[in-house]
RNA sequence: GGGCGAUUAGCUCAAUUGGCUAGAGCACUUGCCUUACAAGCAAGGGGUCAUAGGUUCGAGUCCUAUAUCGCCCA
């Protein structure tokens, strides 16, 4: 025996390698080909600063089981990478890079940090995509997009000027959210919220004209009185009708502020009283517009109280909390301090929390754009898996609120507007223009700003085909296939793909969006850099290989469900890529094997065998493929787990070792050997998306093997790749009554292994053995006695109907028949009485439960016909199992 | 406060849409280094399907409450 393939298998020395092959020979890349039925997938592009976590691992698993999967089907299938921009955090790496060495942005003006960032872009940002390709991800890297590349600019402009010419771009001064820490807005969706326990102030308002009677206002806020213009009641609120429109005085500052009434102050909150900051509370802001009150700014943008603040100009907004109670403490004003829960806005990308801050930004008007993708959602132009999302994705998209586009930040997108510095008027153009639209000025000045970054995401599914131009791709590719992501980026990219895709394509983005789950750590709780308790799935990959990890994943992935993971769980995938790589070792071994070259095989040569292996083989397919159509990830590994290790290696690899080993013919053998072939490599095809490299190596070698041993599995198997090699079809082309058959013999093999364990029977050691089979039992078991004989160890076998049982013999009942193993001189009585007793108990047990059933007057009348005839079978078969197990064990007694 | 999800073997999860005695993997017990594989082979043990009601001939599955945990939105 020999075989090329090494006794181990080790990843590392076949991953890279295959990897390297696959995109030198350009199979992963795809052209339009109006004659093939396209199927494409867009990544979503990581962020450029990112290094690859086990959420990516996740989701670019899938990404590629659909694409490797699709591809063998015979689809024209293109995934298309790249990565994002990522305005706010790549600036904030460069940022500290800069502060290490002492510098800041400013210092360097925009165009050098500009350049800068490129640089570390350009050094760092394909990080990711090294790493992407070490998981197999077969993307069409000679496509590769970034957010930031020329076209996709082109494209971030021509969105931009076409929504604003339709007047669905505005600028405004309005409330938005503010990072004091990057200094910038964000939009409504980057303000992550968490549970605070904070106090609730109540804090006394004395009034003007009567210093000793006061007001009670409570609030979580303090510092922002500084801020206050008024104090707002309910109208209706009973209490405080009389004081609508009497005078306050602003404690510490002195400022006077009328009572208010407006509808939106809840009577229940706190004291029913609240004080009212336009400047600094989005409710407050609208209680403003609607009274007409002057907001006040007390606060600069980095959070550092202005010359508003008074005494306090200078303070962190925080300091100045502390320091402000202190002073109303002091002065009396405090009349109670009570703990409080409540929400806190924080920055999604550095959890500074978010000041609600007037400023002069750029916004989308949503209602439109949202409206189009509402209606085209509900006309089922897009299937959302699992469907729940849909309803979470709706909802969003009916209350959303205008997207505050613009970010104060320098990497990004320039904002393609351009200001008069003589008339003031606002030109916005794809190119940079010469001169004002309105007065011919040619003295123009760029916005500032530069764009959110998933406003370019937005456009990802078009833009990186070349839109706005009318490409050959565009054409072919788009709408795409299927979207793959994580429930956390809904709102901020498939709400917004949605919308832009309707916008500029008149088209949705995608048909299909698989929404998986969310990996977390043993305890269930979000990986995390700050808990320390990621797991690195690089780490993984050279510790288990990249298939191990591969499998392992997805065989947890359950219909969005998310998945708690361990190290250890890794080793599932690794133990069965071991055991697929035995398998083929064995296979390959015995392929080698001597045998005649011309003998050509003919249906007819089939054993029992090998028809049964083969309808396995063919139902495994079905149920992998449907499983594959409807995202049940898990549930097709399970079946070729289960196919590979229990059905095909089990049961046989092990009986058909026989005619390998002692052939009664050398066609005998060869037909053994041919469907070996043939199995293993079907096998190896609907296992490739799942474990690409493993089934890459074995599939070159039994493509070797097979050719230099004139093995002909037909046209089976062909070309350079196991990638180009198709889809196996499902024919089920063998009847039903092999299966049943093979069920019968392994029922009767578990049995003579259990009399064997129970009586400490080594297994080397050969036993005799009686079947006996009654009226309907036959099941042609004489045509199988050498099956049973291998697989039960047995010397002798006696095989016949209504056989009688052996003196001193052990006995197994197995439906309609019963296994004899004369045991003379071995056989332990009180054990053997054991198990009889053991199995009668089962019997006895499951017949109470079907009686049951039957003397229910109402499942005999109502249950179909053909569930009460299985119950009344089962019940016969039972009794007659019962009989012959009291028969045995009446035979024991006498014995004993 | 609203919405969604989860609760099944010691652990992690399934269960083909209401119909055979609820299945895997890991862990556990017993015996095996059998010439593909000890990362393995063979044989086992282990479940009041969170709780309480209801619908049904029949419920892990459908309905209504409750509890606990998690996520999202306000």
């Amino acid at each position: 025996m020999r075989t090329k393939l090494s006794t181990q298998y080790n990843p590392k020395e076949i991953d890279d390698k295959w990897y390297q092959f696959w995109e030198e020979k350009g199979f992963f890349h795809s052209e339009p080909n109006p004659s093939q039925k396209p199927y494409t997938i867009v990544i979503p592009p990581p962020n450029v600063t990112g290094v690859l976590h086990m959420g990516h691992a996740l989701n670019n698993i899938i990404q590629d089981i659909l694409i490797r999967w699709r591809r063998m089907q015979g689809y024209n299938t293109l995934w298309m990478p790249g990565t994002d921009h990522a305005g706010i955090a790549t600036q904030n790496v460069v940022e500290r890079e800069l502060a290490a060495k002492h510098k800041k942005r400013e210092h360097l003006g925009r165009e050098r940090f500009i350049e800068e960032v490129w640089k570390w872009k350009n050094q760092y940002g394909s990080t990711i995509i090294k790493q992407l390709k070490k998981l197999g991800s077969s993307c069409d890297w000679d496509r590769e997009r970034f957010t930031m590349d020329e076209g996709l600019s082109t494209a971030v402009k021509e969105a931009f000027v076409r929504l604003f010419e339709k007047g669905l771009i505005y600028k405004g001064k309005y409330m938005i959210n503010w990072c004091p820490r990057c200094c910038t807005a964000l939009a409504d969706d980057e303000v992550e919220h968490e549970e605070h326990e904070g106090n609730l102030w109540y804090i006394k308002y004395p009034f003007r004209d009567a210093p000793h009677l006061y007001f009670i206002v409570a609030t979580t806020r303090p510092e922002t009185m500084l801020g206050d213009v008024a104090v707002a009641v309910n109208p209706k609120d009973d209490r405080f009708k009389d004081m609508i429109g009497e005078i306050l005085t602003l404690p510490v500052t002195g400022r006077e502020l009328p009572i208010i009434a407006d509808d939106f102050v809840d009577p229940s909150f706190g004291t029913g009283a609240v004080k009212v900051t336009p400047a600094h509370d989005p409710n407050d802001f609208e209680i403003g517009k609607r009274h007409t009150l002057t907001p006040i700014v007390i606060m600069h943008e980095n959070g550092i109280m202005n010359e508003n603040a008074g005494d306090y100009e200078g303070l962190d907004r925080f300091e100045c909390r502390n320091a402000l109670v202190e002073e109303l403490k002091l002065k009396k004003y405090i009349e109670n301090v009570s703990p409080h829960k409540h929400s806190v806005g924080h920055c999604y990308r550095c959890h500074t929390v978010i000041e609600p801050y007037i400023s002069d930004q750029w916004f989308v008007k949503m209602r439109p754009l949202a409206d189009a993708a509402i209606k085209t959602t509900q006309e089922k132009s897009i299937t959302f898996f699992p469907d729940r999302w849909e309803k979470i994705y709706l909802s969003w998209l009916e209350n959303v609120r205008d997207w505050c586009i613009s970010r104060q930040i320098w990497w990004g997108h320039r904002i393609p507007a351009w200001y008069c510095q003589e008339c003031r008027a606002t030109t916005v153009a794809r190119e940079t223009p010469m001169k004002c639209s309105k007065c011919g000025s040619t003295q123009l000045k760029q916005d500032e700003d530069v764009l959110d970054t998933w406003f370019s995401s937005a456009l990802w599914p078009f833009s990186t085909m070349g839109w706005p131009e009318e490409t050959p791709e565009l054409l072919y590719y788009y709408p795409t296939s299927t979207l793959v992501t994580d429930r956390g980026i809904i709102y901020f990219w498939v709400a917004r793909m949605v919308m832009m895709g309707l916008e500029m394509m008149h088209q949705v983005p995608f048909s299909n969006v698989y929404i998986h789950g969310t990996i977390l750590d043993e305890q269930g709780r979000k990986m995390s850099k700050s808990l320390g308790n990621g797991i690195d799935p690089l780490v993984m990959i050279d510790t288990y290989g990249a298939d191990a990890v591969r499998f392992s994943i997805i065989i947890l992935t359950t219909e969005g469900q998310d998945i708690k993971l361990s190290e250890s769980k890794f080793e599932m995938g690794r133990n069965f890529t071991n055991k697929l790589w035995n398998a083929a070792r064995f296979v390959m071994m015995n392929l080698e094997e001597e045998c005649p070259k011309e003998i050509t095989i003919e249906p007819g040569d089939y054993q029992f065998e090998d028809m049964w292996i083969l309808n396995r083989l063919d139902a495994t397919i079905e149920v992998c493929t449907s499983s594959l159509d409807q995202f049940k990830f898990n549930d097709a590994t399970m079946k070729i787990y289960d196919f590979m290790w229990h059905t095909f290696c089990d049961w046989y690899l092990e009986i058909v070792k026989a005619r390998l080993y002692e052939p009664v013919s050398p066609r005998d053998k060869k037909v053994a050997q041919t469907v070996l072939a043939r199995v293993f490599n079907q096998m190896l095809r609907i296992l490739h998306p799942f474990i690409p490299f493993i089934t890459e190596e074995l599939w070159q070698n039994l493509k070797q093997t097979i050719s230099e041993n004139k093995i002909d599995i037909g046209n089976d198997i062909h070309g350079k790749t196991i990638i180009g090699n198709m889809w196996p079809r499902a024919t089920k082309q063998y009847g039903d009554h092999i299966e049943k058959t093979m069920v019968v013999l392994q029922d009767i093999i578990r049995a003579i292994r259990n009399i064997r364990s129970k009586m400490n029977i080594m297994e080397k050691q050969k036993l005799n053995a009686v079947v006996s089979f009654s009226e309907n039992g036959e099941f042609g078991l004489k045509e199988h006695a050498d099956i049973l004989r291998r697989m039960a160890n047995l010397e002798h076998l006696e095989i016949g109907k209504n056989l009688t049982k052996p003196i001193n013999s052990a006995c197994e009942v197995i439906g309609q028949i019963q296994a004899f193993v004369p045991l003379a001189g071995i056989i332990d009585p009180m054990a053997e009485k054991e198990r009889q007793l053991k199995h009668l108990k089962q019997l006895e047990d499951h017949l109470l439960v079907v009686r049951r059933k039957l003397e229910n007057q109402n499942f005999v009348a109502r249950a179909p016909a053909h569930v009460v005839a299985m119950e009344q079978n089962r019940q016969k078969e039972l009794l007659d199992q019962i009989g012959k197990v009291k028969l045995i064990l009446h035979d024991l007694e006498c014995r004993i």
